[in-house]
DNA sequence: AGACTTGATCACTAACGGAAACCGAAGGAG
DNA sequence: CTCCTTCGGTTTCCGTTAGTGATCAAGTCT
């Protein structure tokens, strides 16, 4: 049963192509997905699209990060090359981020699908109010629906 | 101290503005931003963006998801609004998925983001090598580095 | 009856994420 | 000199979540 997993076709990514395949397993393009596709990354990369900024800056801008997460996801960013990172010998030691050519060029994507986020949040908001209210209502004779085998 | 966390502005959201903000941490914007910024919701929303699937459908398309979690996006998408169920009470029940006009729109962005991935993926990994090379090489005044630390 | 299909769920483990402590260098207060 | 502060992190602890494999329920075919 399990040998299923493996029949899937494999689509072409590692070959010569240099365009990868998302829906591959194993085709790299997928871990960029998944690093991008994080929200963290996303508030980041907004933020240093419109300009550098240092690391209390951004802790300060974007609401309810932690230090930790900040880091990570700045050194993730800046070993895929999406960022750089300025160190000022100064005082207190100051450092300063940055995005790079290849990160502004992904922020205009990120950018409309933050538009999307904030201008549609209502109808999400409100369908996620239908879909709850749905459940233990007047519905009778739905016996293949989720609540049938909740028991 | 603490409380410089909560000097920061809380931008306006719960406000009269129908507009969110994914900056400030309270803002609904925050948890559609988490919940669609991420990979199995990306990819399902770009499949069935192209046209309706049966649940064993997808699974087949998405290499590597497992039942579970492919369930467990998909019924936070119908949660969202952004794809429908149809339950067909055939032979062996069977579950066609679709996407609703509030999920297109999305599509579109999140289609943009895909294809940087895809078409930019090769200029990350050669980052992603030059950044693991660049550590115990013929660095010798950088006392700040990370590196400093790192014993 | 037994095997198979489709979609969903359970138990369990590995990884993630957050709070807070600590660090290391430099500067100032007492 | 010791204590405390700032900046930019790292480490530790621990709860939550993602993810896997196995299982389930219904119905059909052999």
């Amino acid at each position: 049963m399990q040998d299923g997993t493996f029949t899937s076709p494999r689509h072409l990514c590692e070959t010569a192509s240099q365009r990868g395949n998302a829906f591959s397993a194993d085709c790299p393009t997928r871990q960029i997905l998944d690093r991008i596709a994080d929200k963290w990354s996303v508030l980041i990369l907004m933020i240093l699209g419109d300009g550098a900024m240092r690391f209390s800056g951004l802790k300060r801008r974007i609401d309810g990060v932690s230090q930790k997460m900040l880091s990570q996801t700045l050194r993730s960013l800046e070993r895929d090359g999406l960022v750089l990172r300025h160190v000022e010998p100064s005082v207190p030691v100051s450092v300063t981020y940055s995005i790079t050519p290849l990160g502004q060029e992904l922020v205009a994507s990120l950018r409309s699908m933050i538009d999307w986020a904030e201008t549609r949040m209502s109808d999400v908001l409100s369908a996620q109010r239908a879909y709850d209210g749905r459940d233990g209502a007047s519905e009778g004779g739905m016996a293949l629906q989720r609540s049938a085998v909740s028991a």
